[in-house]
DNA sequence: GGGCGTGTGTGATCTGCATCACTATGGGAC
DNA sequence: GTCCCATAGTGATGCAGATCACACACGCCC
């Protein structure tokens, strides 16, 4: 099988490595039999749109490898990135189950492979399946939830330097230490990360500077190191 | 029966007056008895709490009449309404379905009766009624819709304005008018007005003045007039 | 009637952040 | 190497809206 641009390809959703709690995981080998059937894969590039905030939903997209940036944008032009999905997550779950148009707009932010199962396949599989409802109703709650953190992110926490301390936080938990360190490789534009707390780069830049100077975080190539999470969590306090 | 509050009671769910395209209703006619079978009646005063943010979820409650306000607040006793439900409503799927603590804390605005739903019938019902799964699914996604909604308000909507406006707007598209005229009557303080558009209560009366002042609305006692939603309109243009 | 509590109107001030306008850095193409 | 473009740092300015501090209006209870 070719590999575009140097990636490994998965080609069995069966043998997954991939495969653990995530939506489609640990289905009746039935399901998951019928799941491998209607799913098609792809290898996308950096930059490919995954689908468009409007566009009619055609099926979701369940991540393989790669990290996808989800963003709305205003008439205006001001963007707000709510998500980056890495492997595992599913895309576009709720436009397709409510039969609207896709709420968000899905870009790889760099070279990964997914698989597409198109929405009339999952819709039957689901009458089929009860089993894939539940499911499906659970992943649809627990995206519910994550919108709420970000409602109240949003809403409830003041300043931009609570929201970044907050992102600090986030980025940190999978490779925090019992002393309270953490290393983190650093992905994300200024421009971006001001994208997610909703403010602006300049905004976004003094922030670093700040956070520096406190000691809170410094920043070796381009990798984060925080030196203690409890610091970073006196700043947010919500 | 008896009927607390001045309220007329609803006793019976396949026959209820609000039956419509709602989440558990026009289901099969098993699934209609077995809802009606597993889910207790109530009335509740003003000031009741069906339930609070952080508690682990008990049931779901389906509300038949009053109105129901769910907010979130930080430590620090900042508090945004998120929505104000009323009748038909289903209120507490999200935490039921994931089992997860309630996200919101819902206050009944004024007196009314709601059907409580057990959160372990509910999963049995669930497992044996694979249509029930579907309609929580799609209920669930729509939720999300309106959580994605907000995001985007409190996200890229910058100004208190624009976003009075758009609640100008929310609230009058049920009575509006051909002419773009419209009638509300006003039930919130403006200090419950401030909590839905993240903003003081000093800003939105001044917000009430200016808007009247422009004449895009007028106050007769309780009632607010809208002259033209389309003047609305323009200010909101996100 | 007087007193109290809740809601409202509106001025005066203060400040955090957006905005503008630069310069600086750094990596890739050639 | 040089050029260029994307990214990043940082000062100066302005302003919207939070905050503080009142005064007033209304309903309710005794």
């Amino acid at each position: 099988m070719r590999a575009p641009y140097g990636l490994t390809i998965l080609d069995n959703c069966l043998t997954c490595p991939v495969r653990s709690e995530h939506l489609f995981c640990n289905l009746s080998p039935q399901a998951g039999q019928r799941l491998n059937e209607i799913k098609s894969t792809a290898v996308y590039p950096k930059g490919a749109m995954l689908f468009i905030e409007g566009q009619q939903p055609r099926g979701v997209f369940v991540l393989c490898t790669g990290k996808v940036k989800l963003s709305t944008s205003s008439r205006e032009g001001k963007t707000i990135i709510t998500k980056i999905s890495d492997s595992g997550d599913v895309l576009g779950l709720n436009a397709v189950v409510s039969n609207r148009p896709y709420e968000v707009t899905a870009e790889m932010m760099e070279p990964g492979q997914g698989n597409f199962i198109p929405r009339d396949s999952l819709m039957h599989m689901l009458k089929d399946h009860p089993e894939v409802a539940v499911r499906i109703a659970q992943q649809l709650s627990r995206n519910y939830f994550t919108a709420y953190e970000e409602i109240r992110t949003l809403g409830l926490t003041a300043s931009p330097s609570e929201k970044f301390a907050k992102l600090l936080l986030s980025w940190s938990t999978k490779t925090a230490q019992s002393d309270g360190s953490a290393q983190v490789k650093l992905t994300l534009t200024h421009e971006e990360v001001a994208e997610i707390i909703g403010t602006t780069r300049e905004t976004v830049s003094r922030l670093f500077s700040e956070f520096k100077k406190k000691q809170l975080m410094q920043l070796k190539g381009a990798t984060l190191v925080i030196r203690s999470r409890m610091a970073l969590e006196k700043i947010v306090q919500s």
